[in-house]
DNA sequence: CTAAAATAGGATAAAAATATCCGAATTAAA
DNA sequence: TTTAATTCGGATATTTTTATCCTATTTTAG
């Protein structure tokens, strides 16, 4: 479904929003090791987060990871999936035409739409505060 | 969401269920024309196909490309996935924990099972014939 | 039997995704 | 100001996916 790095974003956007919320800055290394993932490649990941204005970066000695608590409740799935795989899971085709178009459609359009349309309401409608506070309360989790 | 060689493998299924409804046997020539697919790759994925009993081969002088008219209707879209992508997509866990598991849930588990649960009833309930149908009638394409 | 028309299948290539490594730049504390 | 702890960014490596090419094998028509 999504990519690994977009797998990991998510994990990581998810477990830096729990630690932000509880006022700790965490490292790549600690991230990758909670979320289970490599620890160099989660590193790239995180920096096109940071660019894209997912999550914030503070350099040097007692840096790390964080995400300013205000904007946790903000902050949509689709903003990190958007970042890390674009846009066509949610919008585009599902046997791959170069647009889907309701006046040109393929054979799977009418019912692969809805499948679709609820994922992108999943990652439009969903933000990182809620899936935080399920790994908060021990409901959920991001590796095993 | 597909692999390109899925969103091939079904494209091509399709139009091949297609002529066999009219009785005609097709190539990997006609069928990657037809699909607008590269040529000697979706060969590989009809090798897949029949090697997976989702069409029949036909070699030889006059062969090429089929599926028993009785068994279209018979063919559901997850026995392709399954062949070429696996049942990942539409059993595993969106977040790539190494398995969905209510007991040990990623924090998107409950939202996302929904989507889930809806490509996979997508694919196991839809079959050959319907999506071949929609594109005899000029209702739905498979390539542009 | 031969020739032509097909699929099958192995070898290889190119591109993209995944992953690792290391030095440069930054920053806070001592 | 020095040092240690960090992120940043470029180079590189590995694996997987996508794609191409060429030869072998099969089969029918003549
Ligand atoms: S055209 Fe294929 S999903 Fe809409
Ligand atoms: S555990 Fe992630 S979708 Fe079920």
């Amino acid at each position: 479904m999504f990519s690994k790095a977009c797998e990991y974003g998510i994990r990581a956007s998810i477990f830096i929003a729990k630690n932000s919320f509880e006022g700790r800055r965490v490292s790549p290394k600690e991230i990758s090791e909670k979320i289970n993932s490599p620890q160099a490649f989660t590193a790239k990941i995180l920096q096109a987060l940071v660019k894209n204005n997912v999550i914030k970066s503070v350099k040097g000695a007692y840096g790390g990871f964080e995400i300013d608590k205000e904007k946790i409740a903000k902050i949509k799935l689709a903003q990190i999936v958007n970042a890390i795989d674009g846009d066509n899971i949610y919008k585009g085709c599902g046997l791959g035409l170069d647009k889907c178009d309701e006046n040109h459609p393929c054979p799977m359009h009418d019912k692969f739409k809805v499948v679709r349309d609820g994922l992108r309401d999943l990652l439009e409608d969903t933000n990182l505060e809620e899936l935080a506070l399920d790994l908060k309360k021990g409901s959920a989790f991001l590796k095993i």
